[in-house]
DNA sequence: AACGTTGCCTACAACGTTGTAGAAATCAGG
DNA sequence: CCTGATTTCTACAACGTTGTAGGCAACGTT
């Protein structure tokens, strides 16, 4: 059985209205009064219908967080903090799977959960600016990388510079020929593009080559397609002496192609990956890897979306960044 | 700018009510009101308001799914396959994170997020029978070890019977000092309760001893806890040639510690867990598991919800049993 | 031709909440 | 003890939707 204000009101003798404003700590209710209110609350174990205060008040104390898939350890690791993070705002997470196709992303962004939801943090791979420009400003903040001139906040983190520095690690450890696995040239690849930038630029810079038959695609970033990759590069004879993987599971995945063919990590091939998941803090050999602040990437996101709920909604779009740094493993250790 | 069925009545020249039939689908619609009403929906890009319609329904379409953690990879695996499960079903989810305490768990089972639910699917880790009982019997499906004597639907597997073999499967290898990584004497524990049962079970029916100075605790489930209690059993002297670690992630942990300890696996010590998560299929070695049909877990929660929603709500409480199998991999086997 | 039936549509009320307006009670200051 | 301000409370309307009841045509049946 389920209460309402009514029933609380009935019970305490007092009006529907006077219930409500004890439940929303209004000032000027008498002690005994709210007392009473408060005993019969008890009571009834009554609970605000959030579906009604949301109607009435606009506000529903949800918020949706929209990754490609939840099985991904980056994404469930920041889902984790978005959702430690939005519980310090008294905010809920609805979290969405986009499976990262561009029309479902458009779905979601366009908001099928439009109402239920006071905002939304989005962390898309194939969505395009026309796409956002299509929608309603309906406050939302975008993960990863730009997505060039939406109307959007964005947090973002450095991914040309952290993969430059990350390449620059390992021509720094004496490894010349080094390899790079996860380019992609669709779209909805654009991790993938300003990473691959990052990569050539630390090449240069030391003099190196850039060598197209070093670098391998990955349509998906699981660890099948990072062990498929590693394959391929090996019995492609480029021999690599490292490889830098555009994230962590392709890493993984590297890793286990690398043992099948007999190869040492780090001795003959030196990995590094990028997102600093769980697993490569235990996997055989440790991985070294760019880690960027999940944490503060999602207290970023939850604070820009509180602003937008709260201030302006037609302000101009804000784009911070958050700060990564390198995790020096195994991987990349010379013994 | 958003629209009320209003605004779309007023353009399309109807009543409310007739733009509410349309949308939800009402046959008496005579074909070009039909087409009028469309247009003007498309035209306005109207969607409706699901609080408003909840309020009037009762039913919101968003079911909620609560784990401990969500970065645990187990979870993450489940609440994909929950998402998928539900969206069959034309339902959104809503996934909480508990934390595994018992008030936390207690708070999301009695429902703050009450009213915008239309049920909860629920894998508990601390939550006692005399919690459940307390509560309202709102539609609700428990995922994993019963809860003896609670009033809610759950989807179990046979955790005791898929130890035994699993454990039985290392007899059967040759192994006779087996060790078991997981066993928590807490009542949150009761996964772990079952599963040392099963590997009791079958130490039993081989004629084995079943040794207290190989059963090593984790008070939590995570790779730094297998780590750790792998090198404790290795420091005690108790020299395993195999492990049965209740988990997958307990398992990695161990894997680890083996390795800087310089055993081999499986040539030492076979290692097996039990989940088997997406991690154990590229770690080095692979990782031989139990593997409980996630996807069946899933979809039996969704189908139980369905029919609680549907039905009725004071009908007994039902327990589905998922399948499991064994995947046997590199690290059990002899080479 | 009168009748009931069906198809199509509308008006109204209600879901549970909170903002607004204002009434009644209390207080402060002369 | 009067006046005006403040505190405390209430009645009412509204948020956007859908169920109910009912009206009016158009149809098929006697």
């Amino acid at each position: 059985m389920r209460h309402r204000l009514k029933d609380v009101a009935e019970r305490a003798g007092v009006s529907v209205k006077t219930v409500s404003n004890v439940v929303n700590g209004y000032v000027h209710v008498r002690p005994d009064t709210r007392a009473r209110v408060e005993e019969a609350i008890a009571e009834l174990n009554y609970r605000p219908n959030l579906s009604a205060r949301h109607l009435r008040k606009g506000r529903t104390g949800v918020i949706a967080l929209a990754v490609p898939e939840l099985d991904i350890p980056y994404f469930a690791e920041l889902a984790r903090h978005v959702v430690t993070a939005a519980a310090d705002f008294g905010w809920t997470v609805l979290i969405d799977q986009t499976g990262g196709g561009r029309e479902q992303e458009r779905v979601v962004a366009s908001g099928i959960t439009d109402h239920l939801i006071d905002g939304l943090i989005f962390s898309p791979l194939a969505l395009t600016a026309e796409d956002l420009a299509g929608l309603d400003n309906r406050p939302m903040v975008l993960l990863g990388e730009r997505v060039d001139h939406g109307p959007a906040d964005h947090v973002v983190i450095d991914n040309v510079g952290a993969a430059r520095e990350i390449t620059s690690h390992l021509i720094g450890l004496g490894r010349r020929r080094i390899a790079a696995i996860g380019s992609q040239r669709t779209p909805e690849g654009a991790s993938a593009r300003l990473r691959l930038t990052g990569y050539a630029d630390a090449l240069r810079a030391a003099g190196l080559d850039y060598d197209e038959a070093l670098v391998a695609s990955a349509s998906a970033w699981h660890r099948a397609d990072g062990a498929a990759a590693m394959r391929g590069l090996l019995t492609s004879g480029v021999r690599p002496d490292a490889v830098f993987c555009f994230n962590d599971t392709l890493a993984l995945g590297a890793l286990r192609a690398l043992h099948e063919a007999g190869l040492r990590v780090p001795e003959d091939v030196a990995v590094v990956g990028f997102d600093d998941i769980e697993d490569g803090r235990f996997s055989i050999p440790t991985l070294t890897t760019v880690a960027p602040d999940k944490a503060q990437i999602a207290r970023l996101a939850v604070e820009l979306l509180a602003e937008r709920l709260d201030g302006d909604p037609t302000a101009a779009a804000r784009e911070l960044s958050a700060p990564y740094r390198l995790e020096l493993r195994e991987s990349t250790q010379t013994p």
